[in-house]
DNA sequence: ATAATGTTTACATGCGTATGCAAAAGTCTA
DNA sequence: TAGACTTTTGCATACGCATGTAAACATTAT
């Protein structure tokens, strides 16, 4: 109860200068001499003076605070990349105010003004999808989006994602390799680019062989529909192999396979994934998956967000990082793997 | 580049009132007629007003912001409590500014400076050591913190953990009842409150009732190294059960008993984690462990916080949250079960 | 009708900092 | 040593809003 604020005021009348001096030493570009610098840290150190980063941001118009959004972090790419994320901007002198997004996106509008009343310096969208009537406002405002993990071509943001039509093809073209003939496939969220796209290059790639999808089922992104859609999908005539929107999916399928229908995983079906999460190399999946290099996709996303905040700001980007095959256990292996 | 900003003057003026009007009508607890209010909703339709958060802060002393320290996001307990700590805050009008704190808890002095730069009304300090130093400083600048699932008795601020000590006997006595007589344990980060709580409440069932540990290996709560530890124990002189001290570490358990040693669970070896995140549900792993009731952990420390912050505040509070037993398979069952 | 009360309003000020401007203090050259 | 620069400094102001104060207004009681 005895909030002692300590201001550039007090620092300045204790080191005998003025509160712009004071202002000035704790302001990279700004000149003063040697001899204030050393008045006014020591001042300030006996004081235990901070600058007030919201005064800081008033005055300046940049409050260095990005806002996040994320809609679900039970599949651990997202967690992982959060962590990812805020390392690298704390690392770039920003600090992160999160924003949980109901997964049904009502909110989503909401959320977004209530980050916006924070004079947030930019934006990044984690597995959102976003009105372009909220892009406008934002663009408008000045605030630039990037989208992580989701793509929209035509509205006013950049995005980042991993490669995912030729991703999909790889998966493809593995269980071909492999020899499987009845190719299964369990979708994610429709509306979500990352399951269009990864669907457009898998099925793409089996028709490129003269394959086609021998059965199809969606899974919402959803571990309990995934299962339900496992049990929908070998209910009758059973694929030979099964390749998952993603991991977290890919988990409660193989599970539902070994548990429920008593199958083995790679002998009697093979299932492939889709972000090598860190659970994918646990051993008890050892699940063959393709990876989303999330370092690269963290680097990208806040270099094209900074890029914009502080001005060097190019036109919008669109980036999609190589995707590379992890072959562990729960496929069959081609031979030369 | 059209930073277009609308101020509560510019609303004043087309609605034909005074700032101060403005203002007001925006400030829950103040006065402004039917009329006036209406004027200025119009104009701030209009304009698209928003009141800026930042100056509102500034002024009020009162930034509505919490900040949230964590150190690690691998173990699912923490992305789940950080879902469900950020919800609840945003429910009561608070936003959230994470902040991910080495795991060396080397530059956690810093990182709080950080914090606190942004005139935080509260921490949350989830699975970190707190130096009693900055304890002092924040509670002198009067800002409340609060550890999540961590406990530190003496100093000044209050704490939510689940009841980790009777958690650790419940697991003793699960495994005693199912016969087991050379129960190991593996254990967590010894620098952490829960680990110790624990291991102490386990070991102490077990005395309770003639028994003695029959091997202990430190994991550090790090997959690798509970991997490790494992060999270790089961290089010579096996034991027949293992409590380990939270569940991330138990999979690696887990799997390093199955893949690497070639033991069935439970048949050839119990296992017992601690948490119940949600893979230990997974059927590949189907953990008998101990739930930490998270939401119940999230809405305590909540109430705790916010109740300090907004001045209602009570002394500091340590409360520790009943954790049942929670069992699957992974563990040989009693008679009874 | 008037006084007494209760509401609503505008004015003015301050929160803690950055920054343009002009004066002051240094630095260098001839 | 004077003049021409360059660097440093203090002053004043502005950022956008909340709030104390006193005046204006509306309402009720007498």
């Amino acid at each position: 109860m005895n909030p002692e604020k300590v201001t550039s005021q007090q620092v300045a009348k204790l080191a005998g200068v003025s509160q712009s001096a004071v202002s000035r030493v704790y302001t990279p570009g700004a000149s003063a001499s040697k001899k204030t610098m050393l008045k006014v840290h020591k001042a300030a150190e006996t004081l235990g003076y901070r600058p007030n980063s919201l005064a800081r941001a008033m005055v300046s118009g940049k409050s260095r605070i990005i806002g996040l959004i994320v809609a679900y972090l039970d599949n651990q790419f997202y967690p992982d990349a959060i962590e990812k994320l805020s390392n690298s901007l704390q690392a770039n002198g920003y600090h992160v105010l999160i924003f949980m997004a109901s997964k049904t996106a009502e909110g989503l509008d909401s959320v977004i003004e209530e980050i916006m009343d924070y004079q947030v310096d930019g934006i990044i969208a984690a597995s959102v999808a976003l009105s372009s009537s909220l892009a406008q406002r934002c663009s408008s405002m000045g605030v630039p989006i990037v989208l992580f993990n989701r793509a929209q071509q035509d509205d006013g943001f950049s995005s980042v994602t991993s490669d995912n039509v030729s991703g999909g093809a790889k998966a493809a073209r593995f269980l071909m390799e492999g020899g499987h003939t009845k190719i299964g496939y369990i979708a994610g969220w429709e509306g979500a680019s990352t399951q269009r796209d990864r669907e457009f290059g898998f099925v793409a790639a089996l028709q490129q062989a003269g394959l086609k999808l021998h059965a199809r089922e969606v899974g919402q992104f959803e571990m309990e529909q995934a299962s339900s859609a496992t049990r929908r999908m070998f209910a009758t005539d059973a694929p030979d192999a099964v390749f998952v929107a993603n991991d977290h999916m890919a988990f409660a399928v193989m599970d539902t396979l070994r548990f429920e229908l008593g199958l083995r995983i790679p002998e009697d079906v093979s299932v492939v994934g889709y972000d090598d999460v860190p659970a994918a190399s646990w051993l008890a999946y050892n699940l063959t998956t393709v990876r989303q290099r999330a370092n690269q996709m963290v680097q990208e996303t806040v270099r094209i967000l900074l890029d914009q905040v502080e001005g060097n700001g190019d036109q919008d980007q669109h980036i999609a990082i190589g995707s590379p095959l992890i072959v562990r256990g729960s496929a069959r292996k081609p031979k030369g793997y």
